[in-house]
RNA sequence: GCUGCUGUAGCUCAGUGGUAGAGCGCACCCUUGGUAAGGGUGAGGCCGAGAGUUCAAUUCUCUCCAGCAGCACCA
């Protein structure tokens, strides 16, 4: 008698089965309709083919379309070997190296064949063709445990000089697996993989481009081309992707900073903005919103400088973990010649004192903390700074305002007591919400737990990570409305931290805001407070950002709104333009009227038709145009036209200017 | 930082081994027109930087720089 195996399932319950069984038994036992959405298998937390037996007793989860993360990538590993197949069913010789999945699809690296050209755009339709046949064969996918040798004879034998070099290199003891497809194709993989190729949508995917890569990206290696794909569960989302994109790059900040004005970037200062005066306008709206909010919350503004000497980072412990991206300045006059002019390349001598740029304005606010003697009775001491920020950032990482190497934090520092932290992160968590719903974005929060490398024990990292659930469970987020998820090892090596992730108008996230509760800064750098005791203590200090910095949530909001700023945060809110010179005085004095009412507003008085006007301006996305004509000008009127509607409605001057008054309040002033 | 691609007028882009072209924008002129482009004239370029090949390089080659798309990174 064999014994039979016991599978538990995430209900709680277990099924015993005869040895030998598969997690596609066991969902057959469950039901048919299981068993036809069964993608794969979860066994023991390991992803696994549905036909590959059972090793004894195991956890089991079967996944389905509905474990959306697990059954992409599943959905998109193979779509990456049926790519594969393809190109080499159409193009026989070609050789295969690797093809992953990614985050929106996969690739696959092939290297085309002697007698032809490397693949291009242009064979990209035949070959999406190709994988629509092998999709509709519904090939069955098997898995196979092969020895190193067998593998390497195997790819020896066909050419596949890439993958015979990979497979002599494979370590002889692991399982070394290959996957069939039907009969007539096989990589190795280690799996897992769809039960057939017939289990993927031939609609839901779409190759969108060829790129070189080199083999094991060094460019002493073979040139091989790498096609890229994106692939979806069904066709549904494939559209949703595809149109993600397209409205993406509608709305891409670099393009409409530079067609509104906003700012721009060069060589000279790459990574760093040019704010024009439109950009900067929405930059000190927003300041003086978050100034509002801070000092609402209890506060206090700060400015710390720019440059201290490297000591003090030293001491902080950035200049052995962060250096890299540090940009640093030997502290020397450059030496000028009689003409004026300083060399290229300044000598600094080998004793010059080095200064560093801040990468981040925490030690700073240590600093501040420290002046002077601070009782338990002043706890919380919460210091805010707008702080400007330089990192030396990997270039490849740049991008337009989204990741700069300089940039300014809405940052603040609270120092507070153990007592205090549960109830000061709760309090940040009602802060961002206000912040966040004030412009109509919603929300995930998620909690970053302890990565590997880390400071601190294991009870220290216990305490920390249950603060943040418990305050987070206090301001009632601890639940799916606001996505509240733990991400295991994500966290800083310092802290564990809440993180809030946006979602834009078109289902992007961003992650902006923060709160980590530090206790390894204040150690370090010796901060204490004096306790009811009479004894010397250490706060805890929350480092905390809610726009994260000016640049990215500028970007973020250039993009969420597609370049229609709310009317609070349009650089210009209306304009006034002429149909007639005739009614030029009157333009004028409803200009200086709108300007004393705080309306930031142009006048176009130039000699152009009105429909010019109209598309220029809602062009520059200004949202409110205010047209005079004869009429308007006899009438003391204006002809007052929405961004975005067709329709204008023309009413008394005083009116529009009541009007505009009120919708250009910004949120937390509005009545 | 890695791989690929790109760099020509303010912007978007053509083009060529013999030092350049369009549209938009800008300036001026005509036009005073009622809700998304009225017409004309004109100005504007060290063709990213450096080196090489060549009688001759914006064009070919190499190096560097920057941008773009991915990747890695984002304390």
């Amino acid at each position: 008698m064999t014994e039979l195996l016991k599978i538990s399932l995430p209900d709680g319950s277990v099924r015993e089965v005869e040895p030998g069984s598969t997690p596609a038994d066991v969902a057959a036992a469950i039901g048919p309709g299981l068993a036809k959405a069964a993608l794969a298998a979860r066994v023991d937390g390991e992803v696994r083919d549905l036909g590959r037996p059972f090793e004894g007793d195991a956890a089991l989860a079967l996944i389905t379309a509905r474990d959306e993360s697990d059954a992409l990538e599943l959905v998109r590993h193979d779509y990456a070997h049926v790519l594969a197949e393809a190109v080499q069913a159409l193009w026989p010789g070609t050789q295969i190296t690797f093809g992953p999945a990614t985050d929106d699809g996969f690739y696959y690296d092939v290297m085309a064949p002697a007698s032809r050209e490397p693949f291009g755009m242009d064979d990209l339709p035949a070959i999406e063709e190709k994988m629509r046949e092998i999709i509709k064969a519904d090939k069955p996918l098997r898995r196979e445990v092969w020895s190193r040798q067998q593998l390497i004879d195997k790819w020896e034998a066909e050419g596949e000089a890439f993958k015979a070099e990979w497979a002599k290199e494979l370590p002889e003891d692991e399982e070394l697996t290959v996957y069939w497809s039907g009969d007539d194709w096989l990589d190795m993989c280690r799996g897992p993989h769809l039960e057939s190729t017939g289990k993927l949508d031939p609609q839901a995917f779409k190759l969108m481009r060829t790129a070189g890569a080199y083999w094991r990206g060094d460019q002493r290696n073979a040139q091989l081309t790498r096609i890229y794909g994106t692939g979806w569960l069904n066709k549904k989302q494939l559209n949703q992707h595809l149109h993600r994109l397209e409205e993406a790059a509608k709305r891409d900040h670099r393009k409409l900073g530079r067609e509104m004005d906003l700012f721009h970037l060069q060589e000279e200062a790459h990574g760093s903005v040019f704010w024009h005066p439109k950009g900067y306008r929405i930059w000190r709206e927003l300041e003086a919103y978050m100034r509002r909010k801070m000092d609402g919350g209890g506060y206090r503004e700060i400015k710390t400088p720019q440059l201290m000497d490297v000591r003090q980072w030293t001491q902080s412990g950035h200049w052995g973990k962060y250096a890299e991206n540090m940009f640093a300045v030997p502290d020397i006059v450059p030496e000028v010649d009689d003409a004026g002019e300083a060399e290229a390349s300044p000598k600094v001598a080998a004793d010059a004192d080095w200064m560093a740029i801040k990468p981040m304005n925490c030690p700073a606010h240590v600093l501040v903390f420290k002046q002077g003697i601070t009782s338990y009775r002043d706890l919380p001491i919460r210091l805010g700074e707008m702080g400007c920020c330089h990192r030396n950032e990997p270039h490849g990482a740049l991008h337009g305002l989204m990741r700069v190497r300089q940039f300014t934090q809405d940052d603040a520092h609270i120092f507070c007591t153990e007592d205090q932290v549960v109830e000061e992160v709760r309090k940040f968590c009602a802060l961002a919400d206000s912040v966040y719903r004030d412009f109509g974005f919603s929300y995930h929060v998620k909690l970053a737990l302890r990565p590997e490398k880390r400071f601190g024990s294991d009870a220290d990292w216990d305490k920390a990570e249950q603060e943040l659930r418990d305050a987070v469970a206090e301001a009632g987020m601890d639940n799916d409305e606001y996505g509240w998820e733990e991400l295991p090892g994500e966290g800083a090596f310092y802290a564990p931290k809440l993180e809030w992730h946006l979602t834009d108008a078109i289902g992007r996230t961003w992650q902006v805001g923060t709160i980590q509760g530090d206790r390894v800064l204040p150690e370090r750098l010796d901060a204490t407070y004096v306790g009811e005791d009479g004894e010397k203590h250490r706060p805890v200090m929350l480092h905390r950002a809610i726009f994260g910095s000016y640049e990215r949530f500028i970007g973020i909001l250039i993009e969420h709104y597609a370049g229609r700023l709310p009317v609070w945060l349009a650089p210009v809110q209306a304009a006034v333009a002429t149909i007639v010179s005739d009614s030029d005085d009157y333009a004028k004095e409803a200009v200086a009227k709108l300007e004393a009412a705080g309306i930031r507003v142009e006048g176009d008085l130039r000699n152009e038709k009105i429909n010019y006007k109209v598309r220029e301006h809602s062009l520059a996305k200004v949202p409110h145009l205010l047209v005079v004509g004869k009429r308007e000008a006899e009438e003391g009127t204006v002809a007052m036209r929405t961004l975005g509607e067709k329709e204008q409605k023309v009413l008394p001057l005083d009116e529009a200017i009541a009007m505009l008054t009120q919708i250009a309040t910004p949120p937390d002033l509005a009545g």
